[in-house]
DNA sequence: GCAGAACTACGATGGTTGTCAAACTTTGAT
DNA sequence: ATCAAAGTTTGACAACCATCGTAGTTCTGC
């Protein structure tokens, strides 16, 4: 029995949707994270401000919005970033988000 | 007496802010009507499914992100969009987010 | 000066949603 | 079999925000 909810088909979703779910914070952290990871990251494996049923929430709104595709390895749910297929779904937008969000969190020292 | 208040540094504006602009329906419609539209466009000029109070309240929203420039011709109240300014200090982000919301509003026939 | 046009400001309200704790499920190891 | 680990699900709660109507302000024209 499959233990992970279908993905949606990116190109179905509406821009109205994408943006509900890059609106909070707590999940951009987790695209960006998700983003800047050399592998697949599991959902403890982040390091989030929220508890863990906040986290399972967010996760599952990302799943739904196409940004990331999840995945069991033993106890484990793995995601990885739906990188290619968003980009042509939304092209720019992912890099423009992340961008500025590096941008932001690292905001410290700029000499 | 000033009958605009100050516009701020669009530098200086989290990217929080600027995805809580964007996010609403109302506000990305009146982003992409200016982006569109040849002319400096007053309040009124626009069209939109809100009360003439909602819509100020957007319009300020907006003004107070960056996205918008406000003045006053008579009884009018010109918004311009501030683009350049944006478009330095969020890279791609308002090209992506207009141009897929230009797709999502006239998806009519792809024929 | 007065009327009207064009917006704005002010409360008030309702719906949405991010948050948590507690209980549950599934898997892997002992 | 049992136990612990890793997440999920459910229900409840609080905060935020888009929306509206009404009243107010500023300018133009007569």
């Amino acid at each position: 029995m499959e233990r992970i909810p279908p993905h949606p088909d990116v190109r179905t979703v509406p821009l109205q949707r994408v943006l509900e779910a890059l609106v909070d914070p707590v999940r951009r952290s987790i695209v960006t994270q998700l983003c800047d990871a050399a592998a697949d990251l599991r959902c403890g494996g982040f390091d989030l401000p929220v508890s863990n049923s906040t986290a399972t929430h967010h996760f599952r709104i990302l799943r739904e919005t196409g940004l990331i595709r999840q995945y069991y390895v033993g106890t484990a749910r793995m995601n990885t970033l739906r990188r290619d297929e968003f980009d042509e779904a939304f092209p720019g937008l992912l890099d423009a988000v992340v961008s500025a969000d590096r941008r932001s969190s690292g905001a410290a020292a700029t000499a």
